[in-house]
DNA sequence: TAGAATAATGAGAAGCTTTCGCATTTAGGT
DNA sequence: ACCTAAATGCGAAAGCTTCTCATTATTCTA
């Protein structure tokens, strides 16, 4: 029951949250954004405003239950921040997406950031290139 | 003589596209958004639109003569791009913008793409925090 | 060097994603 | 069940970027 998740960020527990979360968890696809869901809820037959999916995507960043991430060119697309970091690599043509993790890239990082003299508060990191499927 | 940029992607060699590359050249600030330029222009009492900023710097782009970034949280910015490869560690306070190069980063992100059956076009890879001035 | 053909410009409108404002509805504690 | 504060939905609005199109400027050619 994901109604813990929301109860303990603070919020009260309403349908339109339910249902997002609920997406996030179920859907085949980690990454959506806004009007991904917004359209899929419509198509559920919910009537649930696009701001309001805005409304509570951002506000499910703020509480750390999902990770919005700026993909380029275009929209945002958020996913469950559930388990550990990843950063992420993604196909050009088809959209596909994959996670990695590495960590001789996250300690170099890290090295670079006090090199700089910066106190690093967080990185992006995105991979462009063309996937196995789309090479042909 | 910068003209001959211009020339060299096709262009026509106009007072817009110098005075935009002339800017990026000789600004103390590298990565400068369309809106800085385009204010910037009609301080120097240049008559140009916003719109011929977002058209130049996009085809000198697709020229190969200005890289674009997307900081988080806003607008794209454009830089010059001279010189090789780097990346972008930025603060979150100031705005303040370094770059830095690290080839054990370049590399693993090649591995990674390849373990992942991706043939690698691109990567993009911000690190944000809090420069030894804000710090305090 | 004048003229023709073509590309570039400026201004405003329009597109897109995201946020805001506000009246109405709903959740949660008592 | 009631009351208060919070959440919702809708439309409007904001911010960035692109488009449209009539006008202007550049380059090529004669």
């Amino acid at each position: 029951m994901e109604s813990k998740d929301i109860r303990s960020a603070g919020l009260k527990v309403t349908l339109p949250r339910l249902k997002i979360l609920n997406m996030l968890e179920s859907s085949g696809n980690r990454h959506l954004s806004a009007e991904n869901m917004y359209k899929a809820l419509l198509e559920e037959g919910e009537e649930i405003g696009l701001a309001t999916v805005y409304r509570v995507l951002t506000q499910f960043e703020s509480a750390g239950l999902v990770k919005r991430h700026h993909f380029e060119g275009g929209n945002s697309v958020f996913e469950l921040s559930q388990g550990e970091h990843h950063d992420h690599i993604l196909c050009v043509k088809c959209g596909r997406v994959d996670e990695f993790y590495d960590e001789i890239i996250e300690q170099r990082q890290t090295l670079v950031a006090k090199a700089k003299g910066y106190q690093m508060t967080d990185h992006s990191l995105y991979i462009y290139g063309i996937c196995s499927a789309c090479v042909n």
